[in-house]
DNA sequence: TACGACCGTTCCGTTTACGGAACGATTTCA
DNA sequence: TGAAATCGTTCCGTAAACGGAACGGTCGTA
């Protein structure tokens, strides 16, 4: 963007946009009244070649009534396409990070893929883990002695050996994770995951 | 801003963007530097002041490691049931709770009965809420402005005012909340963070 | 075959989001 | 105590997203 010249919005918007209108059979016209913007912004959009402001998107998921996230393809939508399967077992989102002069905590939202077992290295020292099962069955907990949960169950250990993620019984399972990371020492920020969405660590 | 001129882009975007900024201990100039963009893109942001383009949604939203949707914040669908009803409609337990020297957090599992409205009151100034759906969907936050998540999405929001938790669509709803009391460091108001038992029912 | 209604695309002037630079205010350190 | 670094805000020229208008193409209908 700024310095190349030549950017370009994910083409995968303007695919998914067009699919969203046809599918609700609106012309590009009528979408665009609708929605209160340009016929010409619909149609550099769907074409990839306009780079949309919030508040047309805001506008035209509206007149689509869909959440924005049906057009920004956010992660977490599973809507069929792209193999789920990365070679990574869980795929970790993070919701939110609290930094306090005690502790920095790190929540996310865990999807871990049956069939596969996630090893997660050693943490420093102090660090614990805190997993809600919402959905399937988990087998985690430190590598030498891991713990079975199921929905509605809760565990926690500390993280400062090696531990692992495994979801049982053949389903995909969901859980909400936080980490607590005690600031005895020059603390790292938030230097987890920062690839983005979807890295595999935790 | 097609016909009114008085077109402003939510300020709930930024005061959560500055919100996520300052929990990972950035600084703005640092935030723009990692984000690849114009300090004042992100001050005009936090502020309210710019509609922002999708590009640099993106890359803000990447420097901060959490998915767009984390600082869009869709603006609620229709509610969908009819007129809540009154009464307990949030069974919760108490997962955890961690003190620290900074703050005091709790962390919850709600499973929120249908068809009726629990409201909460304010809690002390500082006191964030942070709740992850993970089944069903939710209408939460604020009393005087609700929003509505479904599966995977959060919602934050500053809970010193009164708010209220509701399972739309018939069906009943679970997530996991933490909610963060800060210590009282000032001693502006004297009941130090001590406001772990009344939130205990959320 | 002419005609009006609508389609999606392209052109164009206006508006505005962009990054860089300059600014004053703090903080850090010699 | 001054110089340097960094903070967040503001100013400004440029690039580009915007809506409206004009365009050619396609479809019913007279």
């Amino acid at each position: 963007m700024g310095t190349d010249g030549t950017s370009r919005i994910d083409p995968a918007i303007g695919r998914r946009l067009r699919g969203l209108r046809e599918a609700r059979g609106l012309s590009l016209s009528e979408l665009a009244r609708r929605a209160g913007v340009g016929k010409a912004t619909v149609s550099g959009l769907e074409h990839g070649t306009r780079n949309p402001t919030l508040e047309t998107m805001y506008a035209i998921a509206a007149a689509l009534s869909v959440p924005m996230s049906a057009l920004t393809l956010d992660p977490g939508a599973p809507a069929g396409a792209a193999s789920p399967v990365r070679g990574t077992a869980v795929l970790s989102t993070l919701l939110e990070v609290f930094r306090d002069p005690g502790a920095t905590y790190e929540m996310f939202r865990l999807r871990i893929l049956p069939g596969v077992e996630q090893a997660s290295p050693a943490h420093p020292p102090g660090v614990t883990e805190h997993l809600s099962v919402v959905g399937g069955t988990i087998r985690t907990g430190p590598a030498a002695a891991p713990l079975t949960a199921g929905p509605g169950e809760h565990v926690s250990w500390a993280a400062d050996v090696p531990h692992v993620y495994a979801a049982l019984g053949g389903e995909e399972a969901h859980a909400i994770l936080l980490i607590r990371t005690p600031h005895d020492r020059q603390g790292a920020a938030g230097a987890a995951g920062s690839a983005g969405e979807q890295a595999a660590q935790a």
